[in-house]
RNA sequence: GGGCGCGUAGCUCAGUGGGAGAGCGCUCGCUUCACACGCGAGAGGUCGCUGGUUCGAAACCAGCCGUGCCCACCA
């Protein structure tokens, strides 16, 4: 180390994320450590496909979990030698850019249809130049380890092609098709939406109840419903085929008020007779259920609701160019005035919004594209059921099977311009359809005019094409040779459906491989106070803010540490935990650093593995086998070390990655700086060669074992060690060392750290000053030589009497010692003995426990109620 | 209507059959030459309630109470 550096080292008090993040950055960027060859096969690299962010996005929380996530089993498998590609790209995100511009062009007075299509479609590129890397160079900050060099967007022209690809070979089989069906309708986007993109939420309406007069018959059907408007479309009336108040009814007709259409009456097990008065108005044109019925039964279908939101010609010349709540007024003050209207009373029911726009769905048929979904999905069913894509947590399988199971045509077509447009030619003159992947010139009948389908498809439709198509597909490219199928895959369970679904059933038909082998299921961070963290409800928390004051390390470990199978609670006091550990890093590095004896500065870890990191030296330089301690308490750290790598590796690779940084957390902490650090100063400041070694051993580990989840300033403090060759991003991930657990040093040590802590407890209750050192006499073995110093004792064999006992330690009495407090003391101490023994005495004096708990149970039970007996018997002299 | 989850220290959460844990907060004492974003020592829980299984239950089973989420076509 230069002299400078060591100053700076030597003055640094703090580590400072914010000056550090940057420039370690910059230098992983410039050492091209993201960005691996395509080369090998998919079986020897590790790969993993980021769940694309929204171009229109802005990195949040939930990002910045999964991207923590990713990046630790990431740069692990990275450090381990893999070619490691983490595959980034933004998702072009139909309805959110059609929301972001145009609100853009509402508020400069026009609108997207004013503009046309080609003019909206260069505003939209235009947009995604600008804007659209936003949340890429946010990920940056955060300092996930993506392949910048290799960035993806889903109309990229490669993505475009299979798009096409797959929606001709889904169309030549049959599964994609064209049909006027009903569909939810968001007039916010004013697009059809899908099922899975529809919420529904209780909302109170008003239940109107409607008489509907019996053509030729002096009764009434009595209807209800909560949109009266839609009468205007009803075809029929049904009623339950075991109802005997309408059994004489069926086949009859009713005359539809203030239309005078006849409606035939039906009978129908769907109509619930204790609903209401047991008949049910039937509108096939905007009520899902009606339209079953209305298909079951060959009932016209009337639309009287038009894609605008406004009452069409079909409702009538009185209601024509009204909006449905207009109408609904109108509607209902006629029935009241005709006096078929018999009640209005409040009613809580579930209504479906847009998840997209917010603005409540109307049913109402359409013609759209349409893709079966179930002979896609048996192929993926079986996937599941055989563990070939394994979903964790355990539960979320279930899930997963259940919906597939159920699973229904999807709506793949869109009323919006931005996006994969169908790749779909209609020929005017002679009515044939083209579906190509090439745009067709001419009509291949009859020579004439080609239109395109003015729609696009459903975002989802490109994203779950996403781990093969961003890697080139349906090209044989080497991309796709040498990272396809990827590992794994980390999301929140919100797009199970929407997406991880839909990615192993294209996989699958199209690949014939399954996407990823794990998809790990993450928690919801919500907010601090639990409700949903959000941008309209003002609930977010930006990730950004948090880096800046924290670090990116502090908010990485912080999440991962609130992270767990379900949803948590954002806890400002983890990222906290996780800034002071960086902080305890670089002191307790500092510590070590600037006071070796480095004349061996040599890479034990590299030397163990035998491997040369890419990026690193040369790799030629002499080696230094691990350090062979000679003292118990560097055999104890080493034991405890290796058996830490081996834990913390175990659980990051079973997702547990809350247990994995708070066990590393605590080994770090409590084990390494609270006791080691503590045992070992006086060796270190003497220069002992024997213990730098270990120190700079342990130190090499303990970074390479955290820089997954804590990469900058793991990063920054190996820029001081002696050993570096290279960035610690490429340097080999520690494989624990079995040879150096040692349970006999373990169990010295530990023994001798819980004697200081109990007589460092005894001299805080007798209230003796910090800084006095006591006299006492040990009997029995003589503890380890730290003892003494830590917890301020001098140990000598004459003294006098001594006043009182510390387990083998019997203190002497001095000037400083209270004799009041040391008898208070060694009487409390007495009354927890007895009140010890006593249990101990009563379980095993229980014949059950002793006949039937396991042989090792009972032996520990006896064994700790002999050394109560003893240390009473003890303290009693 | 169906499914899944949760209820443990003041707060946020771990803990799946052998004496209740962590972080934060709180109390007391320390400016001890890595770190006051620190060090040492403490206080604080009838583990939602009621039954059951077991020698033994925070953990397993049943019921109840409270709470969250997902799915579902009763107007």
């Amino acid at each position: 180390m230069s002299d400078e550096r060591r100053d700076s080292l030597q003055a640094k008090t703090r580590y400072d994320p914010a000056e550090v993040e940057r420039r370690i950055f910059a230098e992983w960027m410039e050492g091209g450590y993201f960005h691996p060859p395509a080369e090998g096969t998919a079986e020897e690299s590790f790969s993993v496909a980021i769940p694309p962010p929204n171009v229109t996005g802005a990195l949040h929380m939930g990002h910045a979990l999964n991207g923590a996530m990713q990046d630790a089993l990431v740069r692990m498998q990275r450090m381990r030698g893999r070619n490691t590609l983490w595959l980034l790209g933004t998702d072009h995100a139909s309805i959110a850019v059609h929301a972001v511009l145009e609100k853009e062009l509402r508020a400069e007075g026009t609108s997207r249809q004013e503009l046309g299509r080609e003019a909206f479609l260069e505003r939209a590129w235009a947009w995604k130049e600008e804007y659209g890397s936003r949340i890429v160079e946010q990920l940056q900050r955060l300092g996930a380890s993506c392949d910048y060099d290799r960035e993806r967007f889903t109309l990229d022209e490669s993505y475009v092609r299979a798009v096409h690809r797959v929606f001709r070979q889904l169309f030549d089989k049959g599964y994609i098709y064209r049909d006027n069906y009903m569909v939810n309708w968001d007039p916010g986007s004013r697009s059809v939406i899908s099922d899975l993109e529809v919420e529904n939420r209780e909302v109170e309406d008003t239940l109107y109840s409607i008489d509907y007069p019996v053509e030729a018959a002096e009764r009434v059907l009595t209807v209800a419903t909560v949109r009266p408007e839609t009468m205007l479309a009803d075809t029929a009336v049904a009623v339950n085929p075991d109802d005997e108040r309408y059994t004489d009814l069926v086949g009859r007709h009713c005359v539809l008020p203030l239309v005078g259409r006849r409606l035939p009456i039906v009978a129908d097990d769907h109509v619930d007779p204790e609903f209401g008065t047991g008949a049910l108005k039937i509108t096939p044109g905007h009520d899902p259920n009606d339209f079953e019925i209305g298909r079951k039964y060959g009932l016209e279908e009337i639309g009287v609701i038009g894609s605008d939101g406004r009452m069409s010609e079909e409702a009538g010349e009185r209601f024509a160019g009204m909006t449905a709540a207009e109408a609904r007024e109108v509607v209902v003050e006629a029935l009241r005035e005709e006096g078929l209207l018999r009640a209005e009373e409040p009613y809580v029911h579930s209504v479906p919004f847009s998840h997209r726009s917010g603005e409540r769905i109307e049913p109402l048929i359409s013609l759209q594209w349409f893709c079966r979904m179930d002979e896609l999905a048996k192929p993926a069913i079986e996937a599941v059921e055989r563990d070939e894509v394994r979903i964790a947590p355990a539960q979320w399988k279930r899930v997963y099977l259940d919906w597939m199971n159920n699973i229904r045509p999807w709506c793949i077509s869109r009323q919006l311009w931005w996006g994969h447009r169908i790749p779909v030619w209609y020929c005017d003159a002679c009515e044939e359809t083209f579906v190509a992947e090439e745009p067709p010139r001419r009509c291949g009948v009859c020579d004439g005019e080609l239109r395109q389908d003015e729609d696009v498809l459903d975002t989802w439709f490109s994203s779950a094409l996403w781990p093969f198509a961003t890697l080139g597909w349906p090209d044989d490219t080497p991309e796709l040779r040498a990272f396809y199928p990827t590992d794994f895959l980390t999301t929140a369970r919100d797009i199970l459906f929407l997406w991880v679904a839909r990615m192993v059933m294209t996989a699958l038909e199209f690949t014939d491989r399954v996407p990823f082998r794990d998809v790990y299921v993450h928690s919801v961070i919500q907010a601090r106070d639990g409700r949903r963290m959000s941008k309209s409800l003002g609930t977010g928390i930006d990730p950004l803010e948090e880096i800046d004051v924290h670090g990116a390390d502090a908010l990485r470990f912080g999440l991962l540490a609130m992270s767990s199978t379900q949803d948590v609670r954002y806890s400002d006091a983890k990222v906290q935990q996780g800034a002071d550990l960086a902080n305890k890093l670089w002191n307790a590095s500092r510590l070590i650093l600037l006071n070796v004896n480095s004349e061996r500065n040599q890479s034990p870890l590299n030397a163990r593995q035998g491997q040369v990191p890419a990026g690193a030296g040369d790799g030629t330089s002499a080696r230094l086998p691990a350090p062979s301690p000679v003292r118990v308490e560097d055999r104890w750290i080493l034991s405890r070390l290796e058996r830490t790598i081996a834990s913390v590796t175990e659980l990051l690779e079973s997702y547990d990655f809350a247990h994995a940084v708070q066990e590393a957390y605590s080994f770090f902490w409590s084990e390494l700086c609270d006791w080691y650090l503590e045992i070992v100063k006086p060796r270190l400041y003497d220069g002992e060669p024997e213990v730098s070694a270990t120190l700079l051993w342990a130190l090499e580990r303990v970074l390479a074992l955290l820089h997954p989840t804590m990469p900058f300033v793991t990063e920054e403090i190996w820029s001081y060690h002696p050993a570096r060759e290279g960035h610690l991003a490429v340097h080999p991930f520690p494989e624990p060392d079995e040879s150096l657990f040692d349970p006999g040093a373990e169990a010295d040590v530990e023994a001798g750290i819980e004697l200081t802590r109990r007589l460092r407890a005894w001299r805080d209750l007798v209230e003796v000053p910090v800084a006095s050192v006591l006299a006492a006499r040990v009997d029995g073995v003589e503890p380890q030589e730290f003892v003494a110093r830590l917890a301020r004792f001098e140990f000598e064999q004459d003294g006098g009497d001594p006043i009182a006992s510390v387990g083998p330690v019997r203190v002497f009495s001095s000037a400083e010692l209270p004799a009041e407090a040391v008898a208070a003391r060694l009487e409390n101490r007495r009354a927890e003995l007895r009140s010890e023994v006593e249990r101990g005495e009563r379980k095993l004096a229980d014949e059950g426990f002793v006949a039937k708990a396991p042989a090792e149970v009972v032996e520990e039970e006896r064994g700790k109620l002999e050394r109560y007996r003893a240390e009473l018997e003890e303290l009693s002299e």
